[in-house]
RNA sequence: GUCGCUAUAGCUCAGCAGGAUAGAGCGACCGCCUCCUAAGCGGUAGGUCGGAGGUUCAAAUCCUCUUAGCGACGCCA
């Protein structure tokens, strides 16, 4: 389905080809000015030049063009020689009901799906999740939600950091302090516990105490070196309370990850790739790219016009080790066998771009992925507190996002408790889904790639462009779609046809029923009668041509700006309409076709955000 | 030092493939619940778009220079 903006300027594309200009110049956009037109051309100026002739008479010829179109009521000239341009209400009402007779509401999918990863997350096992992994799941889940409903293939991995000197730290204060262990005896050839030796709560503490020691001991660093070394080369005790960290700790990150609605395709992870290390060490000296240098083996990966000096690809450092280069690229190597995706994206820290700019290019010029394979890096900036400095607890430490998670539902819990009588139970519910709202909203609101300041005092307020005003606005329409739809049932019940065989259907049922009939053309949109009605479905029309910007511009900030004119534009119409209480049926019938387009646009853009709408709140 | 990012209202942010009077929210002040959820709606005040040049009929938006903050810059990730 076109978007309403193509469609117009085809309209105009004719008026200016009729007037004997060219077709380009006829491009429209939204009006800047709302209060004089809705969509708006400025074409005319553009051609001014290339015709030698003002450009107010060109708006004037195009705009003769356009007195009997069938989707203008107004298309006028105005002075330096802009076209202001209004909707024949009818017209947006007809786009409006094909959008919502259509499964995906006008977005057009990717006409061959491309297969794409998307890799976000990035926990390290055996720490706990902290605020600064935060942005790269909310990020990455909303993204890889985006290029799914864009009709693509898409697999979100999170990508462990679960093979690096974390282990050997973990291991060496294990056998510290359980010595016993069979993990330790080298002469051990029995089957190990399968029970692990330690608690997740456990395991949280070993590693800041091992690698706080590990600073002050060198010998103590060196055996964890060592038992890293061992592990990586397969200890069979090592490996083995490896899986005992694996198993412990991925429980617990995925017990995290589903309280904030994100959910990985793949658990990944830097030690699954580790077989593909030698393999693509060997190609890579064999076919000449990689070359030591100061000891260590790279890959040269600067180019001709890099204005800075780009370091070489570090393959193996000078004592032989991996390091994350080669993690990335045997990752790479892996995921082009496996998955032969068309894209892979990186949602990282942006202060990591100068790294993926080397493994890319690496990745490119060796082959190891294809040369028609997209490799995005989409870097995020830190999250900062009110000082502008990154997030830190009160105390100064980091702070983990579990906590931050609790301190949010606690405030809206008690905000939800204040507000009206709901039993608790409800309400904790709610909080939750309000709280993670909030927190997500706040997040992606703002461009990914800047620092922005989360302030939970800000966040928890729940006034203006949050998160919870979008939900509210949901909760309204949700509100008044049940109770009309009980209504319906009412009079059925009364006299109409006896469907149901006398089944009661609550209202929510019926509510959602309002949908189906809508998308069958049973009820339809109308033509709007006043500004507040039209405005609402010329927001509601642009959800389409939103999208798409967002697909190209991978740029969930703008879902949420959308989100947010929707909302407002709704808040309007609803102040200024009676809805349920409208006497004339064909008219309130119409309002519930637009309240269940409206609402079905809000829930689209709310998932593909990553957060839903509670039933009241 | 080199390269990059950022700079818009008191605060937090939009807008930046050039277009008419630079927009929101918070905070401040003033209104609106006999009516579908007031977590809402309306209004007032608040700006030399960091600074200086330039390109253009038109610059917050493009180019150059400059200032400030942040970041990256080969064996950590």
């Amino acid at each position: 389905m076109n978007t309403l903006s193509e469609l117009i300027t085809k309209e105009m594309e004719q008026a200016f080809g009729a007037a004997g200009y060219d077709a380009s110049y006829a491009k429209v956009t939204l009006s800047n000015r709302p209060d004089l037109c809705e969509y708006q051309c400025n074409g005319a100026m553009a051609a001014a030049k290339a015709y030698h002739k003002a450009p107010f008479l060109i708006a004037e010829d195009v705009v003769a063009h356009l007195q009997d179109s069938a989707c203008f009521s107004l298309a006028e000239a105005v002075k330096p020689g802009f076209i202001n341009l209004k909707l024949k209400p009818e017209y947006v009402a007809a786009f409006l009901q094909q959008m919502a007779e259509d499964e995906h509401l006008g977005v057009e999918l990717e006409k061959i799906p491309r297969t794409i990863m998307v890799d976000y997350g990035g926990p390290n096992v055996a720490k706990p999740l902290h605020v600064g992994h935060l942005r790269s799941a909310i990020i990455g889940e909303s993204v890889k939600r985006i290029m799914r409903y864009k009709g693509n293939q898409v697999t979100g991995d999170i990508h462990l950091g679960d093979w690096g000197y974390q282990m050997g730290l973990i291991i060496t204060e294990l056998e510290k302090r359980k010595p016993q262990l069979p993990y330790f005896d080298e002469g051990f050839t029995g089957e190990y516990p399968s029970e692990a030796p330690f608690t997740i709560g456990e395991l949280e503490e070993i590693y800041p105490t091992a690698s706080a020691y590990a600073k002050e001991h060198e010998e103590y660093r060196e055996k964890a070196l060592h038992a890293t070394y061992l592990l990586q080369n397969g200890h069979r005790g090592y490996r083995a309370v490896w899986n005992h960290i694996m198993q412990i700790s991925v429980a617990d990150l995925k017990k995290n990850y589903q309280n904030l609605n994100v959910e990985f395709d793949l658990w990944k992870g830097e030690a699954d790739v580790q077989k593909y290390i030698p393999d693509m060490v060997r190609k890579l000296k064999d076919e000449g790219f990689a070359h030591y240098d100061e000891g260590a083996l790279v890959v040269d990966v600067c180019e001709a016009d890099d204005k800075k000096e780009v370091p070489p690809c570090m393959i193996l450092k000078s004592d032989g080790a991996a390091l994350y280069d080669t993690t990335d690229l045997a990752t790479l190597v892996e995921r082009e066998k496996l998955y032969r995706p068309n894209e892979v994206i990186y949602v990282v820290d942006k202060r990591q771009e100068l790294h993926f700019v080397q493994v890319f290019r690496c990745a490119k010029k060796t082959g190891i992925v294809r040369p028609e394979t997209k490799l995005t890096f989409l870097g995020f900036g830190t999250m900062n507190g009110k000082d502008g400095k990154p997030f830190k607890t009160r105390e100064g430490g980091v702070m983990r996002l579990e906590k931050l998670i609790q301190e949010i539902d606690d405030e809206m819990y008690k905000k939800i408790m204040d507000n009206r009588t709901v039993g608790e139970e409800e309400a904790k519910e709610t909080a939750r889904t309000v709280g993670l709202a909030a927190i997500k909203y706040g997040d992606l609101s703002n461009q990914a790639a800047k620092d922005y300041v989360f302030d939970v005092d800000r966040f928890t307020s729940f006034e203006g462009n949050t998160g919870p005003y979008i939900l509210y606005t949901i909760v309204r329409i949700k509100s008044i779609l049940a109770k009309y739809g009980r209504s319906e049932e009412a009079k059925l019940a009364r006299g109409g046809e006896p469907e149901d065989d006398g089944l009661t259907r609550c209202g929510e049922t019926a509510a959602s029923d309002l949908s189906g009939r809508v998308q069958a053309g049973d009820l339809h949109l109308r033509a709007a009668e006043n500004e507040f009605e039209k405005a609402l479905m010329l927001e509601v029309a642009r959800f389409n041509e939103m999208i798409d910007v967002v697909y190209e511009e991978i740029a969930p900030h703008k879902i949420c700006a959308y989100l947010y004119d929707v909302a407002n534009t709704f808040n309007k119409f609803y102040h200024e309409t009676k809805i349920l209480s409208e006497t004339d049926e064909e008219k309130k019938a119409g309002y519930i076709a637009l309240l269940v387009l409206t609402k079905r646009v809000l829930t689209t853009c709310i998932d593909l955000l990553g957060f839903e709408a509670p039933e009241r709140m």
